[in-house]
DNA sequence: TTGTAAGCGTTATCAA
DNA sequence: TTGATAACGCTTACAA
């Protein structure tokens, strides 16, 4: 179907009734009824990029993640579209699917990195997007475009290596601190960590914001109480049993994975969680609620990101910004939600009676 | 960029800069040089859709789904793209968020559904995809594509209410089926369960395939083990009051979450599953494994049912199938995963011994 | 109120 | 070996 064929099924010229579909005026109101029934009837749709070559703008936004199949991808996806379609963008994913195909052994590997970013780029510019959006799997440095690359560009979960791009991240600095900040306030000051991989931003940056927090409170930071781990639940298992040995009365995981693992060593000793000692993790997976007890933890807004991107990159689509200005860093607060892994050292069991009679 | 500029930057006419690009021969080694030294330089890409205008074809395929947010949505879009991709094919991918929007409301609400779909398809249409495939949030049948509707279509965990197409789903009746055969097997003979909506495929495929397994052992079937629930987690914890009641020895929840649900519940009497009594669970999400003890459950292989979907859908483009062939139900078995949360009532205290022993 | 014609970035045909 | 030229489906001046 085209709107030739429309054109010579109603014995009208293509351009009438290209106007009637466009809502022009100066049209009579027959030709109109008649030209509109047709089309209701063949269910003709116009090429969209036929219209797109000859006015010369799509309105097209890529986005293209490292993988959808990532916890954090699809929910950061969702946010991007819905907010596209809000402002009448439509949306492009490719999914590189990196970890599908190398696990983690590809981030450190420029080249294979490359061998699938570079094709993906281009298949962007050839579909002629009026601008991209990288979706990371999590939080590094990443010069995933170039710096003569010819539209706007934006980098999620991840910083932009170039200084010409902005970067959308939750703001990990602060959620470490959050979570210090915490459990000192209920009474912790002996805190063990099970940290990410120790060159992992995300690592990084939670813990210099929990060191501030112990900073502000003026508790000593121990360095023997970090241990580091890879993310795995089996990860959370291996330091527990080490990290039991000091005296500490609380843990800070750095995801729920690694926490599950902690939970899991505690249970074969039968050690009480939330009692004998307390645990925080981080991401709030829908683990977090189902293991016991509840994990308290750090949730990641991803939603907020993808949203907060998505507006950004509109926001220079439509404003005709200097294609890659600045390379702003925008952070994303997380949210702490309070579940019954933490006990209140401060309370005495007196305390906790009146409050719960209250 | 276009041709154009790169032919006037090379000195040479657009048809031999495109000759060049498309590989032809008769092009002197010269000019083939000069050429693609400018296109690197540049970075030209070549506009995708005007090249399909000309060509008059695609290979695009449309990917529409209820919800990216759903577990099982992401693994089988993951799974069509990298099929459609190794076949070169390119996908567009439509969200509807139909879940997001309105949470359950909306699938017996036919106008609701219809003011996302239509839009949807139109757009689809609009960008000339070759074929489209619908991605449902659970299995039902569903009335997506009318029945004129121009291109091939097919239907991914949900069943085309129109013979004209497709579906792909999970063997449910044999999902039921294997956990019955499974539990009897480990010597239950009275094993409740605790179903999804009543009205809901999923849960009336699963029930009949256990129906079967009780049959095939000769094993009477009581309605009044059957709880009905509506898939959350909280759903589990009620239905297993009143199902403990009962003189059972085993339950099958027809998902993780209301197995969690279960669990809860058994954790606060203080009854140990695994040991006083068994789960087994749907779905295998990570939950089934981090909670304690790990619950055996059935694996749902979305990666194997949006390949299935893409395969077939590709062979109808590039076999130029009638569109909209046979309504062909194709179903994925499960993967049965042992865990710990069942115990085998046949073996005795001895052979036990023996068999870890040996 | 309607139609003609040019042009968007390609590819395909055919002549030079 | 190269280059005009037409055509793809559409929009948009502009002419009728």
């Amino acid at each position: 179907m085209t709107l030739k064929e429309i054109a010579q099924l109603c014995d009208v010229s293509i351009s009438t009734v290209s106007n009637i579909l466009n809502g022009k005026p100066n049209v009579s109101e027959k030709t109109r009824q008649k030209v509109l029934e047709v089309v209701r009837q063949t269910g003709f749709q116009p090429n969209y990029f036929a219209q797109g070559i000859r006015k010369q703008k799509n309105r097209i936004i890529g986005i293209i993640v490292e993988d959808l199949n990532l916890f954090s991808t699809a929910p950061i996806v969702g946010a991007i579209m819905a907010c596209c379609e809000e402002h009448d963008y439509r949306t492009v994913l490719i999914d590189m699917r990196l970890y599908g195909k190398w696990q983690d052994t590809w981030y450190n590997d420029e080249q294979k990195y490359n061998s699938v970013l570079q094709p993906s780029l281009k298949e962007l510019l050839s579909i002629k997007v009026d601008g991209a959006v990288y979706v990371a799997g999590h939080c590094r440095i990443i010069k995933c475009f170039p710096d003569d690359f010819r539209i706007p560009g934006i980098v999620v979960y991840g910083i932009s290596g170039s200084p010409k791009f902005a970067s959308v991240v939750i703001d990990d600095t602060r959620g470490g601190y959050d979570i210090g900040k915490y459990l000192i306030s209920m009474g912790h000051r002996k805190i063990g960590v099970i940290a990410g991989t120790a060159d992992n931003l995300h690592t990084i940056k939670r813990l210099a914001g929990f060191q501030k927090a112990l900073y502000e409170e003026q508790i000593l930071f121990n360095p023997d109480l970090v241990r580091y781990g890879d993310w795995m639940r089996s990860s959370g298992y291996i330091a527990a049993e080490s990290l039991l040995k000091e005296d500490i009365t609380a843990v800070f995981c750095m995801n729920d994975l690694m926490a599950v693992g902690f939970y899991d060593y505690l249970y074969e000793k039968g050690i009480r969680i939330g009692e004998d000692i307390s645990v925080v993790g981080y991401d709030n997976k829908e683990i977090a609620e189902c293991i016991k007890p509840g994990l308290t933890t750090n949730e990641i807004q991803l939603d907020r990101i993808g949203q907060e991107a998505a507006k950004r990159m509109i926001k220079m689509l439509d404003e005709d910004y200097e294609p890659n200005g600045s390379g702003e860093i925008i952070e994303i607060p997380c949210k702490l939600i309070i579940r019954e892994s933490v006990k209140n050292l401060d309370r005495t069991a007196y305390d906790e009676n009146s409050e719960s009679g209250s």
